[in-house]
DNA sequence: TTCAGGTGTATTTTT
DNA sequence: TACACCTGAA
């Protein structure tokens, strides 16, 4: 490459963006703030690497917080790639660190035993499985809920504590008891041949332990190491991490810490903290050019994530244009705030209809479509009174979240007969085959014997037959015919992948989009904060906003956890471009009990003069009397 | 095999 | 309040 040469890849970069995309070797942080193109630098860098640095594409590994985001990152590293002369066609080695470490272990899981086609089992299996081991060691002590020793043994895990080094750990009752019952967890694991997700990753780092060939092998072939979302990985990913890179130190991790709001899962956005003193010689560069929102908008944010003091905050600045006041409302209750909230948005749609019947329409007027608006909440319950109030006024909307394909009833059926299928011993998925019926578990187990190298969907319609499953959901009820859909939609995930461990894993790694979720049509968008996370809006409702709700109640008695209510509301707030409306209610009604809740101290955090409102709710001492939640409030004033 | 009725539980969630 | 889950009886 000439000194004259420019690279047309480094065209539409700001310098900063330019300077992180050109610092190709060596430990580089990229820390990015919400809109600053992150997605860009990334997907700059890759094509850079292979384009002008002729780095063999599948020396690249790039590691994605879900498989979503490894699919949309693919999409754009492939258009850059298409735009170039001498066009590459060959991709880097893209996904999550679960999907990697399933490809590893799939390969070489055999140096530490594994059987290449073990089964990974999600949640409910896993829960299902202590379900098992619980009953096997005779606890039948119904205070201790399988989920909570699951979520345990998790956290285990995540910290990397085995099983045989956990009853070290374990301190009173319940962890002495989770101790035994993680043992038998992992027994009953070995025996059905499964992961958990957790071992999916736990594993990859003790096959790399125990093999050093193996750990060899990986270190030598990821020359350039990529990984987005740095701040939300866990000590097992950063121990993964760690071991990958070490060989050629070309990683480059792009995160930001005023972002991570998944430690409740076990994220640990010291990660990116302390990446720096981690890696000697680290190169950072901090994207702080917002492209996406409006001054007022960063400025509230900024507001809220200030008052957080265990991570550093970036200065986010932008050239778009002032805009328009945050407007604050607040609503008698959660039915009346649903309608502030429609007729908002109305509002604008009639603007909308108005302004084309009159020809007033103007290129970059105010045209906005219902899916430029979105209503964000802190709990998936909010979403009820919402759905009702957008279905009483006919106004089209998409709920994100809920149950999951995968996680549907009638979905977890078929694939037990499937995983039975592969393993026959596995307990999870017979002792879900035998509630659908002993006889039809016989009849299914005729057929089983007989099948050998069919594909996916020829074994799965023979099952089908067979078994007769789909009567099962054939009550004349629209939930009937809705199951029954659903199934059809997992026949054409399975004439995907003919392989039937490949179909298993692909279920159980990848969310699946189920068909109703069109997402091209013209909607508002429901969601909870988390999910917002990555996207973005014209116009943001940040519904219920309430001291309890949001800072939720449980993180009152945690600086760290209220640290981690403030990033996510951080989150929430940066996912508006043009207009934030925040709302909260005088009363809720929860779980059947009203409750009067203050206003957020995150609405008390922004700046008077940011804010367009009625009411000025900066001393909340007016709403003293209601004394619902007086309890909850004295535990945070104590903090 | 099915279904009625009792029980427990309700923060966020990808893999 | 509402619903998912489990149990036991028909």
């Amino acid at each position: 490459m000439s000194a004259s040469h420019i690279s047309p890849l480094l065209a539409d970069l700001n310098p900063i963006q330019t300077q992180a995309v050109l610092a190709t070797d060596g430990p580089v942080l990229v820390l990015a703030g919400a809109g600053s193109g992150k997605t860009k630098v990334l997907t700059h860098r890759v094509a850079y690497l292979i384009q002008e640095k002729k780095v063999p594409a599948d020396s690249i590994l790039v590691v994605t917080f879900t498989n979503k985001a490894a699919g949309e990152m693919t999409n754009r590293i492939k258009k850059l790639l298409n735009q170039l002369p001498a066009a590459t066609y060959q991709l880097p080695v893209m996904g999550t660190f679960h999907s990697i470490c399933a490809r590893i272990l799939r390969r070489d899981g055999v140096n530490i035993g594994l059987t290449p086609g073990f089964a990974i089992y999600d949640e409910t299996d896993a829960v299902e499985a202590i379900k098992q081991a619980m009953e096997k060691l005779v606890l039948t002590d119904k205070k201790m809920s399988p989920s909570a020793v699951k979520h345990t043994i998790s956290s285990a895990k995540n910290e990397m504590v085995s099983s045989l080094e956990y009853p070290r750990f374990a301190r009173g009752y319940f962890q002495e008891t989770v101790a035994k019952i993680y043992l038998e967890y992992q027994k009953i694991l070995e025996t059905n041949q499964a992961l958990d997700f957790d071992d999916l990753l736990l594993l990859t780092v003790k096959l790399f332990q125990h093999s050093p060939q193996t750990l060899a092998y990986y270190q030598i072939k990821f020359k350039y190491i990529l990984i987005d979302e740095y701040q939300d990985t866990n000590a097992v990913q950063y121990a993964l991490t760690k071991l990958l890179s070490a060989q050629h130190k070309n990683i480059c991790v792009v995160g930001d810490a005023s972002q991570a709001i998944y430690g409740f899962r076990g994220a640990d956005f010291r990660n990116i903290v302390n990446f720096q003193a981690d890696y000697p010689n680290t190169r950072v560069f901090n994207l702080e050019q917002n492209y996406r929102s409006t001054q007022i908008i960063l400025d509230a944010a900024r507001a809220v994530i200030s008052k957080n003091t265990s991570h550093p905050v970036l200065s986010l600045w932008t050239d778009n244009l002032v805009g328009q006041k945050i407007k604050i409302t607040e609503a008698r209750n959660e039915k009346e705030e649903a309608e502030i909230v429609i007729s908002e948005i109305k509002k604008s749609s009639e603007l909308r209809i108005k302004n084309s019947e009159l020809k007033l329409l103007t290129p970059n007027s105010d045209i906005r479509t219902l899916n430029s608006y979105a209503v964000l909440y802190r709990t998936n319950a909010q979403s009820r009174a919402l759905e009702e109030a957008f279905l009483k006024n006919s106004l089209p909307y998409i709920l994100v979240g809920g149950i999951r394909f995968y996680e549907r009833r009638e979905i977890k059926d078929v694939l037990a007969y499937l995983r039975l299928v592969q393993n026959p011993k596995d307990s999870v998925a017979l002792k879900r085959a035998e509630k659908l019926g002993k006889g039809r578990l016989n009849k299914f187990f005729e057929v089983s014997v007989t099948i050998d190298k069919s594909t996916t969907l020829d074994t799965l319609d023979l099952i089908l037959q067979k078994t007769d499953y789909l009567d099962t959901l054939e009550d004349g009820t629209d939930q009937g015919k809705y199951r029954i859909e659903n199934v059809k939609e997992l026949r054409s995930v399975a004439e995907q992948f003919p392989n039937l461990t490949e179909f298993l894993e692909n279920v159980a790694l990848v969310e699946h989009i189920g068909a109703e979720s069109d997402q091209n049509s013209d909607k508002v968008t429901l969601t909870t904060l988390h999910q917002a996370k990555g996207l973005e809006w014209s116009v943001v409702f940040m519904v219920g906003m309430e001291e309890g709700l949001f800072p939720h109640s449980r993180s009152f008695l945690n600086p760290a956890e209220l640290e981690e209510e403030r990033r996510l509301c951080y989150v929430g707030i940066t996912r508006a471009k043009e207009r934030l409306y925040l709302t909260h209610t005088r009363q809720r009604l929860f779980f059947g009990t009203r409750s009067n809740n203050l206003v957020s101290r995150f609405i008390s955090d922004i700046p008077q003069e940011l804010v367009q409102s009625q009411m000025n709710y900066i001393n909340p001492d007016q709403f003293l009397d209601d004394v619902s939640i007086q309890k909850d409030e004295d535990d945070w004033l104590n903090l």
